[in-house]
DNA sequence: AATGATTTGTCTAGTGTTTGTCAAGCCTTT
DNA sequence: AAAGGCTTGACAAACACTAGACAAATCATT
């Protein structure tokens, strides 16, 4: 069942969803002539083509745009960055924060494959060893575009740390330890993303009697990674609380993570609740392992659920077109 | 080991990325006026050139430059340490912090910041807007030292949020999202120190039912400041766990946070517990808000009550004298 | 203490480069 | 038919370059 998500989400890799160039544009915040120009001028990238010959860029594509745009704003001109591949990116720009040299212990290690990734990682675990942990969620984000991370690395990790919570592998020390860091990972990735000024509003939480964060942050990533403006409400939040925030900021999209109890009846009650509060125009995503249990409510409200994080972009993707087009 | 890397980030990197005068400028916090007017009066660094004559900076001209910035803004004349090598200009700046000019800078700027430190983070707070926060935090990191930085800003601000929340001023949400990016923050606070090989090891958590971590993050990072090893456990581990994980990793210390409830029966029989399952030779340190409701027990077990991070320094500072000398 | 010389950050003028923006003309999608 | 994507070519604003100027501050000498 563990291989079996391992393989799925390589195969979601190859098939990915490409993107035109409008709404590229709104993810990364340049203008679509901008856009074409780096391309012309420098060849910053080289988007695949429709058989109509338009433009169709890859997720890897819109990183390399966004951290360019990321690198200009900061004065770098775009003359001298263009030929800086993702990772050299990362690395000018983390230069930026902390001060030069900060990364260079990084490059030296092993171009490691995404197994050894997920084992190095749960061998740290084991040894409580949070730094080591921290370091090779570290180094992996430096290394892949923001999806692969996710899919390849951080989801997988999760997954292992919970069979092996319920097998007793692991203690529940283990556990904890290893949520705390990747709470605390996850967290800081959302922060790195500066949405553009026009980016539409998530909010991702868990609800009221839902502990489990990590769903509502990977759900949280993915939005920032594909431009929206991500605000994190933690778990365990009151429904009243999430629709409140949601209008006072004008959000167009509730994202929320249900993991443990898949027949809370309060939390039926809430789903229903939540309903009433806000207003049509805005959109209920639901995912997490699981949400299957309240799918007749989650029906009866409208809300969409979602099974994995390229539904996720997907949807993303549907409900930011229709409001701009 | 600073010029270690300086030296081998030339050589390794024939064709490094080199930077722009603007941002050089914003890196150093010279203007581009003075960038120019050195380099032509006193030659303090010769800058490449692209083929149409633009300077392009070496991170090694950037850390010469900032050096002879501070050196400047310490009160040397720029004539004098222009000449000077990177190594030159390093001893005579680390002259100058033990000497008489380091506490006014602190000051200077502890003074003007704190309070309107607090100030801007609540206002984050407030506006849903966590970058600013983190960013907020991740400045006032790095112009303070870690002891103010809990004593004078995490820590006011955190009571300052618990406040605002009990009167109604913030809401749940506001709150959930301040405790998301302290966490965070805390967190990576935690894991940017080395401790050295022979550490004494201490294990911070909080105990099943309390959910309010924050206190043990601040416990943790004020033990890592001193030089301990911490394994950060996260909230609400019952304390087999506890116990478990100290024998495994022969811990020194326990530090548990106890916020909420001050008359928790189940916890009393848990401390209880906890004392049976650990070596004598184990310290038991306890804090937070409520820990005073559960003083008894804690005297009977042995246990030691700290009521803020001085005394908790204090307290881990004599235990490791005692295991040393 | 006054005077003159030096130091140093800031700025202007004139020139060349870089880069975001756009128009024209054509094609595709809806 | 309207909207939008494609390419090519053009343009103006922003920016970097040099050389030289200027004024405030600092230092040295009478």
């Amino acid at each position: 069942m563990l291989l079996d998500k391992l393989l799925n989400s390589d195969k979601v890799m190859e098939e990915m969803y490409k993107y035109p160039i409008k709404v590229v544009s709104q993810m990364t915040g340049l203008s679509v002539f901008v856009i074409r120009a780096w391309e012309r001028r420098y060849n910053v990238v080289t988007p695949s083509r429709t058989e109509t010959n338009r433009r169709l860029y890859s997720q890897v594509d819109i990183e390399k745009l966004r951290l360019l745009n990321e690198a200009v704003q900061k004065g770098h001109n775009i003359s001298g960055v263009a030929k800086l591949s993702i990772e050299d990116l990362h690395s000018v720009l983390d230069n930026e924060k902390t001060g030069p040299f900060a990364s260079e212990d990084l490059s030296l290690d092993n171009f490691s494959d995404v197994t050894t990734l997920v084992n190095k990682s749960i061998e740290a675990i084991k040894a409580y060893d949070a730094k080591t942990l921290d370091t090779v969620l570290l180094k992996a984000s430096s290394k892949m575009s923001q999806p692969q991370l996710i899919e390849n690395l951080i989801i997988p990790l999760v997954y292992k740390v919970g069979d092996f919570w319920h097998d007793g592998t692991i203690r529940v020390a283990n556990e904890h330890l290893a949520s705390a860091v990747i709470r605390s990972f996850l967290v800081n990735l959302i922060e790195q993303h500066t949405p553009s000024e026009n980016a539409p509003i998530i909010i991702s939480a868990t609800p009221r009697g839902q502990d489990h964060e990590l769903g509502a942050l990977i759900a949280g990533v993915t939005a920032a990674a594909v431009g929206w403006k991500v605000i994190y409400l933690g778990p365990n939040l009151p429904v009243e609380e999430i629709a409140a925030v949601t209008e006072n900021l004008e959000a167009k999209v509730v994202a929320l993570s249900i993991v443990y109890p898949n027949d809370d009846p309060q939390l039926r009650k809430d789903f229903l609740n939540l309903n009433k509060m806000l207003s049509k125009s805005i959109s209920l995503i639901v995912g997490g392992r699981a949400a299957d249990g309240y799918l007749d409510v989650l029906d009866e409200i409208g809300a969409v659920l979602v099974k994995n994080t390229k539904q996720l972009r997907a949807e993303l993707e549907a409900l930011r077109g229709n409001k701009y087009n």
